[in-house]
DNA sequence: TGGCGTAAGTGAAACGCTTAACTAAATTTA
DNA sequence: TAAATTTAGTTAAGCGTTTCACTTACGCCA
């Protein structure tokens, strides 16, 4: 069927094996006329090397797996893409799976990865608690690295960002802004990196000596939709109780309370402050353009790959790695009105 | 290293030929009491096949490649999540790449994928003349399959939309509108996606007595910021001569646009309107919502698993599939201002 | 009793590659 | 000049599968 190394061999007039190490540049004992004709040849007859043959006789098929919740959202669309421009540097190719925020397609996904034989894998569970006690992820041999997420008391290298002083600095800013009555629509708290952001927005909070009441928390999806749903909530409360800003755990929550207040007819950021968190590509083109927490997902994605690599080479444990947030000023966020 | 079909004939006290056969559930000769004792193996040891060592013998590697131009833009994201899902019902798994716009990560993407032997390529390319003029896009055998791109004098499978009536649509939604002066933002015209939207358009500006100035013809990438800097120039424009609509041949343009207006204070719908195609999911939170054409995405995505599952069988070219958009109403379009 | 058909496997080659161990010729060294 | 070393390769095993051709053992019929 195809050009295979043997064809090369024949057309050259030396061993497979030659050939094998000219390609791979291995063992320079290769004469440099018969690596030129080597070459040569490849080139003429368009030989490409067959991959799985290779593989396995290697047993590494330079390629690492990604699984995340929802490539839809544009934090891990850009993340993946990141991630993959950088690893390509490498020469590692990425194999990009899609979870939909299934527990059941994720455990199907590191299935059907390890089948594959990949190198190395990078994960942002739905639930990383649950997933890492399957029988399943502790059988997995090759090097994994925890994107987004944390799992304590356990030897798997992790990499994300500082939560919870993201959501220190939102509060922060809010309180700067002189509000007092903030609500907060958040993701599920199940999910430590989101229950972080909570945490240090309430702790903020709790230092300036504002306290903050659940009945303000909306916990729900990380979803334009329970954004939307909660924000029609917090417009009926609005009726008896003040609120005057929303923390969003995340964006695409923001998304969605943009919605539901200007259908309310409740304007951003004249009668309640918004800001986010993740500061999608989106954020800026809102109207009002989002103030926002920023992760340097860029950054994420470069220092994933080159800790991947690393684990691949010399699978030890790396340090978690802890990437820095920050504030990105826009238009969501106006002082609040002083108390009459 | 790990379980082979090696482990399970030894444990078992069967051949491995046995093994496998039950294992692909061919060849029936096998008695039940084997298959069953093989199959508890295969459990109990926690046996999974290498699919390299499999793929080599059968030459097939049930993954299907697809290049995109940018995951970051919501329709392609969806479509790639789309075309995964289904692909996935039929036991293949996708392989996502991502081109970046670039023409010559395309073609490095393509080597790429021949060379790790993937069933068939699903491709929608930046520049699908040249690609499909190149050697190496030539010497492809495996099935391809265009999504929203054509390729006329071809015998390659094509899946796509109805770009022109689309272009069409949106014409005439602005002109029942009563608007008469309107702009388009689009992207490049060597697009024959694109053009076709564009030529829609322009012949139902025509067939209502309308006549199209190029003057009024942005043209540039499909990008947020070629909305935004093109709506600049257009509220520069507005200034000596009117523009009471603007269409945008997607819908990251009519973002870039929604913000330069904003910052210019003109206002949508009042001032002018908007409209966009694709509808992706972000178009309806926009403020206000922006009216739209929409593509069949999910459709798309299933669609294009059928025909390539269908091509890998069976490699003849199967009739271009062209599927049908409709106009989606929200807030950015409004009536004109009747002339003074 | 011999021959045949069938059920239930088995043996071994092949897929395309890598690699450790070996070899043969040429060159250097003592 | 013989031994040692270097150079430029070659041989062959093995990676984990699939698959085709072959083998047994058994039952059945005539």
């Amino acid at each position: 069927m195809s050009v295979t190394i043997k064809d090369i061999a024949r057309r050259v007039g030396v061993s497979i094996a030659t050939v094998s190490m000219v390609i791979n540049n291995k063992d320079s004992r290769i004469s440099e006329s018969t690596r030129q004709k080597i070459n040569e040849a490849v080139k003429e007859m368009n030989y490409h090397p067959n991959i799985a043959a290779r593989s396995l006789m290697t047993s590494e098929t330079k390629t690492v797996g990604l699984i995340i919740p929802d490539v839809s959202n544009p934090f891990f669309a850009d993340f993946a893409k990141n991630l993959e421009s950088r690893l390509s540097q490498y020469q590692y190719s990425l194999f990009l799976c899609n979870s939909n925020n299934s527990m059941q397609k994720e455990e199907n996904y590191l299935l059907e990865l390890i089948n594959r034989n990949i190198d190395a894998l990078v994960i942002s569970s739905v639930n990383i608690e649950k997933l890492s006690e399957t029988k399943l992820f502790r059988q997995v041999k090759i090097p994994i690295l925890l994107f987004d997420r944390e799992l304590d008391s356990s030897n798997i290298s992790t990499i994300s960002i500082d939560n919870c002083h993201g959501g220190y600095l939102a509060a922060q800013e809010l309180v700067r802004n002189r509000h007092t009555d903030i609500c907060c629509v958040s993701g599920s708290l199940q999910l430590n990196n989101i229950r972080a952001r909570f945490e240090g927005f309430r702790r903020y909070l709790e230092e300036s000596g504002l306290s903050f009441d659940n009945a303000s928390l909306f916990e729900g999806g990380l979803t334009v939709e329970h954004g939307y749903d909660s924000a029609k909530k917090i417009a009926e409360i609005r009726k008896t109780k003040s609120c005057t800003a929303v923390f969003c755990t995340n964006d695409l929550i923001a998304v969605g309370v943009y919605k539901a207040f200007r259908e309310e007819g409740i304007r951003i950021p004249e009668d309640v402050s918004v800001i986010g968190f993740d500061d999608i590509e989106f954020a800026g083109y809102l109207s009002p353009p989002l103030t926002t927490i920023a992760q340097p997902v860029r950054e994420l994605g470069n220092r994933s790959a080159d800790i991947v690599v690393r684990l691949i080479s010399d699978n030890r444990l790396s340090k978690p790695l802890c990437l820095p947030v920050k504030l990105v000023r826009r238009e969501s966020v106006a002082e609040g009105k002083t108390a009459p």
